[in-house]
DNA sequence: GGCTGCCGATTGACTGGTCAATCAACGAAG
DNA sequence: CTTCGTTGATTGACCAGTCAATCGGCAGCC
């Protein structure tokens, strides 16, 4: 029934996808890549998911809605500006390290591909830039922060910022290892978190 | 007819193509819809060009040699690493205001797109990383910025925050004006090379 | 236990349509 | 008559999505 774990062919079938996708590009996929990725026949695919696009769809949202509350979360719990938003780039971070393959995917076929499949989901996008935008203005009105720069502004730079840099891991433009990792992280925040504050 | 000026097909072709990915989107645009937009042939675009991915890739290397080549520039002229990277931003934001279009196609299909079309030119895409690491790492020797900070990483930072501020003015994330944008541009690099300044 | 009928899961051959690339032909200029 | 820019119909490959057929588990019944 519902209870026992029948070997969750939905749930293989996405994993397969995320493999597969990293490897070789949602559009140079093709459906029965998928399917051999998983050891599934093809037909399968499409008892599960209406579409192709709907694979990479649910992927994205299944992680996207994850990062608004981590966003979310770091806005409540933190205790100024600087530590929130170390608090979301830590979350962005992890996600990359602990699964950088369905990272890889998010970033290149959705959040970086606006033009294509990010058109879909520009609305959610949005959302977490404004997330952002509000720790930004929330630090402002406390005098954390200038208040001369648009949130954002302050909160899209910090975002393409850090994008980039895990852009840059992921294609091997940096080289990666695990100290400059966590070190980056921090000096990101550091440089963006000084640049943001009041003028001396 | 009009033979005066030579009535440059293939030139003609190029701006169509332009407008096209910029409006579609590379994958979804047709060898057909380009020839369209010129008011050419069907056959006459493999006249000219070998691939359709041809096309694309002479769009990209033709924009981003100028790019090079304004990054040497800045670095040769400039006085400070902020005056220098300033200038960086300023050949950016203007390549944008200029041809909103091409910078669209550049951004979106090649440099965003770094799983499919951009893979082809990873090497010419990072030289550009790596000039603007070259100023940073001068601004370090001179003791304008702090040395703590990897030149590789504040580049790519610094050129993601402005990749990611142009797509938000391509895809209406941020409402665009003329006044915003000299002064996004100035604050950006203001508050990134405040953050870059050595630690006081 | 054994039998039957049902239903959702699973299979993969097949179809329909799309599109990049080819190529034979045309006509204007020298 | 040759050259070459130009034309657009045709070809050939590719692939998303369909669907009819099969499998397998289980409920009810004897």
């Amino acid at each position: 029934m519902a209870q026992a774990p029948p070997a969750d062919k939905r749930r293989l079938i996405l994993d397969a996808a995320i493999r597969v996708f990293a490897r070789q590009g949602f559009h140079a996929t093709r459906v029965s890549d998928i399917a051999d990725e998983a050891g599934v026949a093809y037909g399968l695919v499409y008892h599960y998911f209406s579409s192709k696009d709907e694979v990479l769809n649910e992927l994205f949202i299944e992680r996207w809605s994850l990062l608004l509350a981590a966003i979310e979360e770091a806005d409540r719990t933190g205790e100024d500006p600087r530590q929130k938003l170390g608090a979301v780039a830590r979350f962005i971070f992890d996600s990359y390290r602990h699964d950088p393959e369905l990272m890889k995917v998010i970033i290149v076929e959705v959040t970086r591909a606006a033009n294509s499949f990010g058109k879909t989901h520009l609305e959610e996008i949005r959302r977490a830039y404004e997330s952002i935008a509000k720790i930004v203005a929330d630090g402002q009105a406390s005098g954390a922060f200038r208040g001369d720069v648009a949130p954002m502004f302050a909160s899209m730079s910090f975002y393409g910022a850090i994008e980039q840099l895990l852009s840059g891991w992921i294609f091997g433009t940096i080289p990666a290892s695990d100290t400059d990792f966590d070190e980056a992280r921090d000096l990101l925040v550091t440089t963006i978190c000084d640049g943001l504050e009041p003028r001396g």
